[in-house]
DNA sequence: ACCCTAAATAACAAGTTAGTTATATAGTTA
DNA sequence: TAACTATATAACTAACTTGTTATTTAGGGT
């Protein structure tokens, strides 16, 4: 549930539960999911062209993430299933493929709710 | 290693390697954990006096975070383990007792790193 | 209809985490 | 020294995580 201030501009949205934070600190606590947001943050220097969907758009698609990683396809999704349950990417299925890229917002909501509670 | 500025008030830290931020995203994605540092944001009102040591200034003795946890005394000597690994709170041994209480300085260096680096 | 590709899910193995009880360690006190 | 207390460690079990391969699902192209 989300409201909006006066000017309609920034969301004010209700602060993340407890146990939302701890869902996103456990997607957080994995070098191979850091990695990831990490590479999203850029993904033209990070991933080769992607001839289908328009990575700043929409994203990189999982293969691209799973070659990058080194490890399994199916690994790397559920790697992508976890940050996405946890708000801080989106996904969007796309023709077959399915884009993910970072959810900047929540990303932001989660670190300054951590800054001042914890 | 760290050094200090002109004024020599704040300390000027290294940046926290990867496989620090790491270690304490693992050690917040616990709900037991987390728990634990809000409760000694404020040991008065949290825990029973301690005849012992002074609360405010050296911390909790670790019975006191068992009883109040639930768990058993190791299974809480293993958080406090972590939690310290992290540097998230300083154990101080006097005469037979830890006391445990938070590290702020290490806590705001994790969160203001989090923040500018995720 | 058939094939091809991308992604998700299922089933399983290995490693890690988190709890337990029992024991060891360290400091204090009678 | 012996007894008592607080904490840490050891040994074990159960649950969770993360990887694998095999299979299913869903779309597009011939």
């Amino acid at each position: 549930m989300k409201t909006f201030d006066d000017e309609g501009q920034r969301a004010i949205l209700e602060p993340l539960t407890t146990i939302e934070m701890e869902h996103i600190l456990k997607a957080l606590a994995s070098s191979r999911r850091l990695l990831i947001l990490e590479w999203l943050k850029d993904p033209k220097s990070h991933f080769p062209p992607q001839v289908h969907g328009d990575q700043e758009k929409h994203g990189v698609c999982t293969q691209f993430i799973a070659e990058k990683l080194a490890v399994s396809q199916p690994a790397t999704s559920r790697h992508l299933k976890l940050l996405s349950q946890a708000g801080l990417v989106t996904a969007s299925p796309v023709k077959g493929w399915t884009y993910y890229r970072r959810n900047e917002s929540n990303l932001s909501r989660f670190t300054r709710q951590l800054s001042t509670e914890l």
